[in-house]
DNA sequence: ACCTGAACACCGTTCAAGT
DNA sequence: ACCTGAACACCGTTCAAGT
């Protein structure tokens, strides 16, 4: 395999771990088995290296969710494969969404990493709101849209506590809570709320 | 004020839009006024400051919550001031929970570090199992405790998405979203869901 | 085209030394 | 009790030099 094809792959796994910062020349090097220096001559700096990695990894999901789409005909369907992809990270030595971890890491990326991990959740979140299309196409396309950002938000919320806790049935508790919907409020509780913003 | 206290509330702000990994002794020292050798007296490694920074987020948050549970009388106010509570992070320069944060880093954390980590969840948790005790004392005890780390992983998760977005309105438009409880399945969809775990 | 060693300013940590 | 400078192995980056 090309050496930069064997970079992105180590660097992916490490990010999931360890973040943006966590990534070190010296470390990928070494399990690609080159030195440190020649990594620049495919990612000329750090940021040049994550925006590939944040990039790369936005088709890869991509892809896999628009297959999703063409194969499941309902609703639950697609949001339990949904789900079910942001576990393989956990399954995988306890990772995180790559993006979710540089979501936090927000205020030390450069900008074209920044940019990369932004396009991350506005795919998602497009894609979401495809899925609820077909089956709220009563619902409002603002409705679909908060929707859409509220379900994007909850994996996120849901790997993070997953991953503090060390404990994966954390993430299904918390996902088949949200599916469920036992939610903040009750009916007859939800009536007397302001809403926000 | 005491050197001790001041390195703290200097690297609480740093940690909160750093992370763990993102602290540095040479420039907490700068703010503070003293050597990063210095701080050190202190905090003999950064673990014993991580920890002490995550113990005292959390006895800080836990004040600040009980005095809630003691003043509001109704479901929906404790929760719209749990929720404003993590709001006010990213009010402040954008902003992340301390511990949303390390939880991310938890590959990285020294033990002692993690285990403060875990315990501000383990007290959000309890915080809010006791709110919900309060409305829903038909609900199982199980269930109040799924629904308590629901809403726990949920702020976080907003915050991750308003925080790459630099938008914080899209934690109000999330965190507007659960507790309208549009949520992922409608009554109808909802019966035909297998639940997970 | 692809790789390297050596240098730079930066990190946490240690420790002997100061007051 | 509290602080410091100097040293160490580590980081990303640069660059002249190799094939």
């Amino acid at each position: 395999m090309e050496t930069r094809e064997l970079i992105l792959r180590a660097a992916r796994l490490v990010a999931q771990a360890h973040g943006y910062s966590g990534l070190n020349f010296r470390d990928l090097a070494k399990q690609v088995g080159i030195k440190s220096a020649s990594i620049h001559y495919y990612f000329p700096t750090k940021g040049d290296l994550g925006a590939a990695l944040a990039k790369r990894y936005t088709e890869d999901t991509k892809a896999i969710l628009d297959t999703c789409l063409m194969e499941c005909s309902n609703l639950s369907g697609c949001l339990q494969q949904y789900t079910d992809l942001f576990r393989k990270a956990l399954e995988n030595g306890s990772r995180m969404c790559l993006c979710g971890f540089m979501a936090a890491e927000s205020d030390d990326l450069p900008d074209e990493v920044k940019a990369e991990v932004k396009a991350f959740g506005d795919m998602n979140i497009a894609w979401l709101e495809k899925v609820l299309a077909r089956v709220r196409s009563g619902a409002s396309l603002n409705s679909r849209k908060r929707q859409a950002m509220a379900i994007f938000a909850a994996v996120g919320g849901a790997q993070l506590t997953a991953r503090i806790r060390s404990d994966i049935t954390a993430y299904d508790i918390i996902i088949g809570t949200y599916q469920r919907c036992e939610w903040f409020f009750s009916e007859s509780e939800r009536a007397r709320i302001r809403p926000r913003g």
